[in-house]
DNA sequence: TGACTCATGTCAATATTCTGACATAGATTA
DNA sequence: TAATCTATGTCAGAATATTGACATGAGTCA
């Protein structure tokens, strides 16, 4: 309709279903992590410390998404249950870096079979083109969006 | 790396991807709608009702992807500052159909253009095709997730 | 008409996340 | 060395969103 000038017409917005896309797929995870106990924010710092030992806390924020305090309070329950640990004393600065327990480990393995499967399912109805390309485009994205200088 | 069997490949998972765009949106849109004292739900409520006039509290909720508690809880706020108005009595079923005052228009107005600078900045590295392409391949992923089966 | 199902609006309690703040450790610079 | 800057871990309070629950109204079906 008449975008021009008015507001921002969602049904053509490619933020509107950016935001839509990851709202799904966000359900889907929760659907299915659900059964198992789990977050998706509880799960993304289980495999992150599976792909990267060691990772800070901050670090593992930052690649969940989410603030540090945020974080260190997951990660103290994550201590507490026995799926990860963390050395008592910094080996050097203030860093903690943690690591998973077999326990966490065990733990992962399962949620990972059933994020796959969400995932496969996202993918299903894409060639390997229109992924590539997607892949493209989110980067792009991504990189625009960085680029500080919020105000413009 | 070794994904065959282990975890989730996080540096080439569209998944992660998906989630690190829709991350950066929300943080881009955050930084300029701070200024005016606004959030992004907020806004979302305020964009929905100036496209579609007289949406009632669950659909607003669909459409900003909260729950229909959030969005209520949100309403309220909103129709106390006057920025929205609601009749008393539902004119038909229980179904309260929801309307942007004068002064939530001239909210939205500033919020809009804010918000478009951003879709304008993420919008900027791509061609006109990789927007369409891209387009497409969200709607596919969406599409896909919705296909409910959870489980599998 | 009556029973059943589904969607809605709303209250309450809980959970999650964020903002604000502080002390500390390493790097940088003079 | 000393001052400054940046990043980290963490505590506390506030904001935000969620789950659970209930009553109500509309639609379906017998």
């Amino acid at each position: 309709m008449s975008q021009d000038g008015g507001g921002i017409d969602l049904e053509t917005s490619l933020g509107y279903l950016l935001k839509e896309a990851s709202s799904a797929l966000r359900q889907a995870m929760e659907a299915v992590l659900r059964p198992l106990g789990m977050t998706v924010t509880h799960y993304s710092c289980l495999e992150l410390l599976a792909q990267r030992p060691g990772l800070s806390n901050s670090e593992l924020a930052r690649g969940a998404f989410v603030t540090r305090q945020s974080m260190n309070v997951l990660l103290q329950t994550l201590e507490r249950d026995g799926y990860v640990t963390r050395p008592a004393t910094a080996p050097v600065g203030k860093v903690l870096p943690t690591r998973l327990t077999p326990r966490g480990r065990r733990s992962l393995a399962k949620a990972t079979a059933a994020v796959r499967s969400v995932e496969v399912r996202m993918l299903g109805g894409m060639t390997q083109a229109e992924q590539s390309s997607a892949f493209t485009s989110l980067q792009s994205m991504i990189h625009s969006l960085r680029d500080d200088a919020a105000g413009g």
